[in-house]
RNA sequence: GGCCCGGUAGUUCAGUUGGUUAGAACGCUAGCCUGUCACGCUAGAGGUCGUGAGUUCGAGCCUCAUCCGGGUCGCCA
């Protein structure tokens, strides 16, 4: 086949831009073939460019070597067509554009193309690993295009609103220094000094706060971020952070300003009136509610502490917890009996052994009888009790667990809560719930590293009244941070920071940094902050995370053009890959790989 | 690192207790067809059953290993 050249024909509209008053105007359009129709003596195929589809009408008044050309048409040819918007004999409902068609008077093939792996159409099902082998087809599909689409008005709208606010957006490095807490880092090895190394910004945060001492006052980015970790449906280990600080504000002020930010998104995106202020929940009534520091506040089955109703009775697994310093708690799922059948309650138990949970103890009360897993080691008056505290009627599922670990107590019922919300439709899929959750724990005693880490990180400012606890009661130190939860998803979080240097040694000595240790990591930060810093926070958003849940997509990877993969590769372009000797002579590196067999 | 699920024409799937020539739909190719839009009709091509080893007279089916993909726990200051 001869491809033609576009020659002199530019497109003068977009498809689906195209409407019934445009009906007579000369129009020009491109893009590629999404499906053409031969039938005999009239030729139809559907355009399709970035923004939709315009049908292509062809027959026996359309000039000789046009029509012929048309009949050639096949799936995903690149076109460009000349000709007069005309309405249709017969109106197609389902298309935005099915009042209209192009009568083409000129039609120029400026591309074949092979049949492809799969088909361009939204209603086809195709395994994942073909779809990302081959992305750029899976891109040209309405429901995978539109998302890209959106996400770039999405930035756009978060640019100017930010601008609008005196925010000013600044570029912070991609090659930085490794820092030793938090999640691991990509390593980028340098040629020109051998044996160091570069690390790839898990967040921008050393220099945002930098610039806060360099007196930007607001600062804004929407910035790649990377951190080595392991996969997950709303994780990537590179990904977009929408980050921001601001000076002289505190929680208040950083909440109104980003509260602003979701209300102007929700409005101008999907045309929903956001309310705020966002709710705010402490993270001790969020984790004994909820189970949870990401609360899914659209349903309730919140966990209720029986704890005491239950101390000394005859059920030596709840005793056995609570002597070990853990709790006993339970979710009431109401009126669910009759569909949450012993079958069902296996599988939740399941879901609760995942989280670390030894069992899953229930007491099921359907109107023709009732079954318990643990009421016949309770005296009738326990029995009572335990039934009375967590409201047990007839139709109802009590599901308890008791451990020696209050955070697998919550964790397990915090996932039980989300399952038996999703399994039984529990959630209403058109709201958009948001909070504030507040007061977070300064510390967290990692098992791993047999120390207090800072849950958010070192630079967050405790809370003043929480002070004199820092050395003598870790634990019971708050923080001034906060995390923006949306659907149960943590869209976004932040901190006031310490603007005290002297304060800020005192936290790095109680998270167990020497001197020595605290001066190589972050002496440049802390000397910064001996130079006059205004009392400053700031937070970040998952951008990629923001833009999932606002289009309602399960995954983040339908939101991001060229994702990874779970072994963290892109099989579309192949990476990781091996490189040459000569790369890593040049680079210092030797490998220490596993024999191969 | 652990656990769970999946891999059979180009695609989505079916494939009986292990048994003759591995099927269907869509797509593709060719022909016919003047208003379709999941166009229609007719005909045709298209398979190393993810890969490797094993058990067996015989493997798409059973066993082991491995690769690829998805979910998840750990991990993610």
């Amino acid at each position: 086949m001869v491809l033609d050249k576009m020659g002199d024909l530019r497109r003068t509209d977009y498809c689906s831009e195209l409407t019934a008053d445009r009906v007579g105007d000369e129009i020009t359009v491109a893009g590629s073939i999404a499906k053409s129709r031969d039938l005999g003596g009239v030729i139809f195929a559907d355009l399709r460019d970035t923004t939709g589809i315009l049908q292509l009408a062809f027959d026996d008044s359309t000039p000789k070597e046009v029509f012929e050309k048309a009949s050639l048409l096949r799936s995903e040819y690149v076109v460009i067509a000349r000709g007069t918007l005309r309405r249709r004999e017969s109106v197609n409902r389902a298309l935005p554009t099915g009042e209209i068609e192009l009568y083409v008077t000129e039609l120029r093939i400026l591309s074949g193309a092979e049949t492809t792996p799969f088909e361009i159409r939204d209603e086809i099902k195709v395994k994942d690993d073909l779809r990302l082998k081959y992305r750029y087809l899976d891109l040209r599909r309405e429901s995978m295009h539109r998302p890209i689409v959106m996400r770039s008005k999405i930035a756009q709208l978060i640019r100017n609103y930010y601008c609008d606010n005196h925010f000013c957006e600044i570029e912070t490095p991609m090659l930085i220094k490794s820092t030793p807490e938090g999640a691991r880092d990509y390593l980028v090895p340098s040629r020109v000094q051998p044996g160091r190394f570069y690390a790839l910004p898990q967040s921008p945060q050393l220099y945002k706060q930098i610039l806060m001492l360099s007196g930007f006052d607001r600062y804004f980015q929407i910035v790649r971020c990377f951190r080595a970790e392991d996969l997950r449906a709303d994780r990537q280990p590179e990904f977009t952070q929408v980050d921001m600080e601001m000076s002289f504000a505190d929680e208040k002020d950083i909440e109104t300003v980003n509260e602003g930010l979701i209300k102007k998104l929700f409005s101008e995106i999907l045309g929903i009136e956001v309310k705020t202020p966002f709710p705010r929940m402490p993270y001790a009534e969020a984790m004994s509610r909820f189970g949870s520091d990401k609360p899914d506040t659209r349903f309730g089955l919140e966990l209720m502490d029986v704890s005491d109703t239950v101390r000394g009775c005859g059920f030596g697994v709840f005793t056995g917890a609570l002597e070990a310093g853990g709790s006993v708690r339970c979710i009431n799922a109401k009126g669910l009996a009759d569909r949450l059948t012993r079958k069902e309650i296996d599988k939740l138990t399941e879901v609760v052994r995942t989280y670390g949970a030894k069992g899953l103890a229930y007491t099921r009360c359907t109107a023709e009888n009732e079954t318990s897993s643990f009421e016949k080691f309770l005296t009738a008056e326990e029995k009572a009790a335990l039934r009375s505290a967590a409201d047990v009627e007839t139709g109802d599922v009590l599901l308890v667990v008791a451990d020696a670990k209050n955070d697998v107590v919550f964790a397990a019922l915090g996932a039980l809560r989300l399952e038996i919300a999703k399994k039984f439709g529990l959630i209403d899929p058109d709201r958009f719930d948001f909070l504030w959750v507040t007061d977070f724990p300064f510390f967290e005693y990692s098992e791993e590293e047999g120390r207090y880490m800072a849950k958010h990180h070192p630079f967050t400012m405790p809370n003043e009244e929480d002070l004199d606890k820092v050395e003598t009661d870790p634990a019971n130190v708050r923080a001034r941070a906060y995390d923006m939860v949306l659907n149960g998803c943590e869209v976004g979080g932040g901190s006031i920071r310490i603007n005290d240097p002297e304060l800020q040694q005192r936290m790095l000595r109680a998270l167990g940094f020497t001197e020595e240790r605290a001066r190589e990591s972050f002496g440049f930060l802390m000397d910064a902050y001996r130079y006059g810093a205004p009392p400053h926070g700031g937070m970040a958003f998952g951008f990629d995370r923001l833009v999932m849940l606002m289009l309602k997509k399960d995954s983040i990877r339908d939101v991001i053009a060229f994702p990874k993969v779970q072994n963290a590769g892109e099989p579309m372009s192949g990476c990781p890959e091996t490189v040459e000797e000569k790369q890593l002579r040049e680079l210092s590196i030797a490998l220490t790989l596993p024999a191969e067999e």
